[in-house]
DNA sequence: TTGCTGTCCTGCATTTTTGCAAAATGAATT
DNA sequence: AATTCATTTTGCAAAAATGCAGGACAGCAA
């Protein structure tokens, strides 16, 4: 094996399959990872990828290689983090994806306390409208709504937080039938990637009027009156213009998990920023809750 | 992981235990390896070896990423492998190590015909007077006249071979008294590195009055009439000056082991070869004893 | 001590690799 | 059918890595 790197370029490759969402990830030029790509396969003399405008494709032995070259990246981490275990105190960078509403309410305060513990540490969020892909390394880990069906991760529980109906402190709505004369402020309904956001569709509500795929641009719509929704408890502390309503007829309660690669179970590292994040966000999450009741 | 290559040459160092015995393994120049290890050393902002004109000695951290290495090491190589799978024959390059008898007598012909047969493959036949570290990778495989004692290696035995007393067709022996008027023929006594290999020790010779490390030098010491000494049967059709002696008085058995790493046993291409190899080293010791006998 | 041998370290010319910008490609859409 | 779009590929200048040669240093032997 002549040049390990064209191995982690490789890689990188193989997961963005595209040259030129490769190269940023890799901080190279998309030229150049072409050029190492090819000098790779002229090297093991087969074909890696199918190669098109559209990008790059795994030929099948790529696809074997992909997960070969998945296990070196394993031991390799393993390897630096030695080093990084030799130091006290966390480093380096870690990425962790998450739904927006956890991503703008919650994350901000408990990274942030992480953060100051930990001089040397980089933490950046990821706040998708979807569910994240680890297995691509889109992130370290991964806060999620539902516990994952498959692929080869690990799963726990965070902490149980609650939703209830919010309004403009300037709205009166004292009773179910009140309802009626607002409008509903919700997701759009075609971008629900998880079934246990789709909150209204629990009580089959007719419509949504104002619909955004964020949970932040829902909270703005409330603050200016735009109508009622559902709203993380967590979150009301962040809008002083808004206040629950009908808490007594309606109240859901979902959960927060968090998730992680199997294969990084042996990292002392994310280990321990896992269990800082964990406790932080029930911390938290208990800590914003309390202030509404 | 910034640099995958870094993490090679480590590996190569801290199995080298030195820059400039490193170098030659990675084909590189001394200079540039140190540049590397610097480089890496720095960025992982810890010491990995101790430095000093005697060479490079792995600190505490060194040893536990070396292994780690190690580990990327082996997947790295089998993903190569699931190319090279994909082609028929066997290609690249596999070093075999073994004591000289064996790399002079059997493994030149064994070899070619193996190598005739695969074009793509280039065989290294080293032949050491000491028993070979597959740890380190100084070879792929190894042929040892003893199952290893400890490390993480796979044994099989290939065959026995026998040896006899021989000397010069221009000298009369016929019986044991005979051997009085001879001088004996045999290993430096202090260079004999397996136990297997102190023939004479066996039946009590006084001393041995031309010695050598190598087979091959005993070979051409018996053919110049030097005197009498042990000698692998498989070895006497190469020296038609030669003919056995006291047969029936004196005759020894030993084996043949192949050694491979436990880490290799998943390669396709290594185990295609060790069976080729097993099966002509069989073949070759008993071609050559029937031709003698 | 003095020389000798093996090591690692440093300065400079050369080679290799890289990044940028422009051109080519091929599918999807107007 | 022409165009648009996001790709990959190619040409060339700049930057980085490399090899070589000379130097420094520690241990060892005469």
């Amino acid at each position: 094996m002549a040049s390990w790197d064209d191995m982690r370029v490789f890689l990188a490759v193989a997961r963005a399959e595209s040259l030129s969402r490769a190269a940023p990830t890799l901080r190279m030029d998309a030229a150049t990872v072409g050029r190492r790509i090819a000098r790779l396969e002229a090297g093991l003399g087969a074909a890696l990828f199918v190669k098109s405008p559209q990008g790059y494709a795994l030929t099948d032995l790529g696809v074997r290689m992909r997960d070969h070259a998945a296990d070196a990246e394993a031991s390799l981490t393993q390897a630096v983090e030695e080093a990084r275990g030799d130091q006290a105190g966390l480093t380096g960078q870690i990425r962790i994806g998450a739904p927006d509403g956890a991503a703008n309410y919650l994350l901000p305060q408990v990274c942030a306390a992480i953060a100051a513990e930990n001089p040397g540490l980089e933490i950046q969020v990821l706040a998708l409208p979807r569910v994240v892909n680890l297995s691509k390394r889109e992130a370290d880990m991964a806060i999620t709504v539902s516990p994952p069906q498959a692929g080869r991760l690990t799963v726990q529980k965070v902490s149980d937080y609650r939703l209830h109906l919010a309004a403009s402190k300037s709205e009166t709505i004292e009773n179910m039938d009140d309802l009626k004369g607002h409008r509903i402020v919700g997701y759009i309904p075609d971008m629900i990637f998880d079934k246990e956001l789709d909150y209204l569709g629990d009580f089959g509500a007719d419509g949504v009027q104002v619909a955004s795929n964020s949970v932040a641009v829902q909270v703005m719509a409330l603050r200016s009156g735009a109508g009622v929704g559902i709203m993380h408890d967590f979150a009301l502390p962040f809008a002083p213009e808004l206040k629950r309503v009908l808490v007594n007829e309606l109240s859901l309660t979902r959960s927060f998990y968090l998730v992680r690669h199997v294969s990084d179970r042996s990292s002392d590292r994310l280990n321990r920023f896992a269990a800082a994040l964990n406790h932080g966000l029930k911390a938290e999450i208990s800590r914003l809750e309390r202030l509404v009741a």
